[in-house]
DNA sequence: CCTTCCGTTAGGCTC
DNA sequence: GAGCCTAGCGGAAGG
């Protein structure tokens, strides 16, 4: 295909903001954070309706190169290339795209407002543990979830046993590290420094890492297994008694 | 386009190992390390040749649902709708997009043997200080980089200032946070076991966060500013001058 | 605007 | 293969 009827197919369909396919050998280069260069090779080049960019190489789940939603985009004839720029501020970056020969050019306008459900969350994991606490352990009762612990972030459930010790709890929906340990310590300094004792901590992950493991050990930290899976279950079976109560 | 072409279209697209685009209205079903669900909607289904695969919404740099490289792929007529299955094990994951209808389907068999080169990364930086050691001060002789600092970690880089003091440096391409301190101390504490006196620590990076600043202080860690860029600008001289001397 | 934290993080490297 | 760290991380939520 011809690089000015190239040109213009892309220019057409920015602004009719379609997304755009063009198919062809080109170089690219980024300059911004870093920089990068590619030589000539034959590679996917996806302009989106909302100004973000991808150069697709034949092979690898990842772009080779990109811009982000709201990129302005220039399409140029420049020394017998077509050449594509994507810049963006803050940070200022410029993604440079050289077309030197075209195999295809298509754009559609593309029609989705389907929304998107994403399950198995550590979202969902802290609403599973407050429908059925007993997840962490019989007679465990949450109090409080997000509460603030001072400048150390937000502490995932707060809350007493069985005894009346009040229980801190911090959940990971992958095995726990060593960092996680931190965290959570971290949070019961400022509430050992809020209520004058100190409370019980209890790491709630599908499993721990090594590393983890041994600050656990040092640090008096309990450890319970569970799985975003196991939840993800927990709340469909607590929605299918909703929809049958009424 | 029927759906029965598209479908010989994809698995003749798959056999000869080519570049896939699919456009057409399609629901996405993912299982796996987490689940998620995604109704009917227009977008853009990549199946690449080395078995990853993308489904793309009109609008995002992200796409909505994937599978890496190395999955399975089946593509079937099913109950009136085109069904690709992409399978991966360990993780064990499921990825099902249901078709149902087709406005496009193209296959490219892509060249693409061009090499990516990433400039301006932390690598690149230290090889910047280790070229040019007087970046960091006048004097500085590095020693040793990627030195192991017991379980700590790896210290970038080991050297002494003008007066025979060891120095830790630990590099950042961006701005220093209070974890990159942490880890610095972690460093220099092992260093102080073994050489049985206190190193200088030195942190480089283009900048530091305020909550890194408060640590600076604190631990009397030394700051430097040093951006990637001009690392990178370092090195193409060094270049230069090799090229020319060599 | 900046900071913090999560992600189906992915991908690379070491042990 | 498991563990660990980095990323042009991107994105969201909060201050």
């Amino acid at each position: 295909m011809d690089l000015a009827e190239a040109a213009e197919r892309i220019r057409e369909g920015i602004r009719s903001r379609k997304l755009i396919l063009v198919l062809g050998s080109m170089e690219v280069y980024y300059e911004g954070r870093a920089a990068s260069s590619l030589g000539l090779g034959e590679r996917l080049l996806i302009i989106k309706q909302d100004g973000s960019l991808l150069v697709h190489r034949p092979t690898g789940y990842e772009p080779v190169n990109w811009q982000p939603p709201g990129s302005r985009i220039d399409v140029d004839l420049r020394d017998g290339a077509l050449v594509v720029e994507a810049r963006r501020i803050s940070p200022e970056e410029l993604l440079r795209i050289i077309v030197r020969s075209v195999r295809s050019v298509e754009a559609y306008r593309l029609e989705d407002s389907a929304e998107f459900a994403m399950y198995a969350t550590e979202e969902e994991m802290k609403r599973a543990i407050l429908l059925e606490p007993s997840l962490i352990e019989e007679g465990f009762k949450p109090m409080e979830d997000e509460r603030r612990a001072g400048r150390a972030g937000f502490i995932d459930i707060l809350g007493v046993d069985s005894s009346g010790n009040l229980v801190v709890v911090e959940i990971k929906r992958r095995n726990a590290t060593a960092e996680d340990v931190k965290q959570l310590l971290g949070y019961v300094k400022e509430i050992e420094d809020e209520f004058g004792r100190k409370p019980r901590m209890i790491l709630v992950a599908p499993g721990v890492q090594k590393s983890a493991a041994k600050e656990l050990a040092r640090y008096g930290v309990e450890f319970k297994c569970l799985t975003p899976r196991r939840c993800h279950e927990i709340l469909q079976r607590g929605r299918g008694l909703d929809r049958f109560l009424g």
